[in-house]
DNA sequence: TAGTCTAACTTTGAAATTCAAAGTACTTTT
DNA sequence: AAAAGTACTTTGAATTTCAAAGTTAGACTA
């Protein structure tokens, strides 16, 4: 019990990056657009939020064309997938009696 | 889906809040010493966190000796048992795919 | 009775985080 | 040629977080 706490991942303490890796580990792929209504966001706010979990590894980037518009998407790479697993799983022990 | 996100409660976003809260939710009253060894914190850090959550009335503070020695515990508030379960509601939500 | 200890804080200051707002680059549509 | 769409980046300021040191008050100790 001394420090389930600290098992919990500060890149994931964040309500925004919470709700990316969300979308992320249930969807394979998700576009910036998509993310952004879903979560609510402004541009700048959730492109600084992406950054900081690319430079984490825990999402790929894909940037393609459809049609004639550009589509950037996510998806959670296996690390991210980890990291984020172990974080839910650090919450659920640390609730588990609710 | 448009903004589980926001349900979100910007106190329980800090790892020390959301333990405190934990074990209050847990526990009727819990001791300063007691949380500050649980959670593995410093005096400092500790007693800034519960004043927090004091200020937002989520939990109240009981004084008295035992013995020759002051003790200090906590509980959470009616207020705060429901703010942190809304909380744990909106997390459930968001990971519900998991 | 002067000094030390324990419990529970408070204060201070600096680092880290977060965010809104504005700006950028490139392309398509009108 | 101008406006709009997509996906950012930059800037600066507010907020949050934390470690470290200082404080208070009573209790015990020499």
């Amino acid at each position: 019990m001394k420090k389930i706490i600290n098992k919990l991942n500060k890149a994931f303490d964040n309500k925004v990056r919470l709700g990316i890796m969300s979308m992320l580990m249930v969807n394979d792929w998700v576009d910036f657009k998509t993310l952004k209504e879903m979560l609510d966001l402004t541009d700048g706010r959730l492109a600084s939020h992406i950054k900081s979990l690319e430079e984490n590894e825990f999402i790929d980037v894909k940037k393609e064309f459809v049609g004639r518009k550009p589509l950037t998407s996510y998806s959670a790479t296996k690390k991210g997938r980890k990291a984020f697993s172990d974080h839910l799983d650090a919450l659920e022990e640390l609730l588990k009696n609710r």
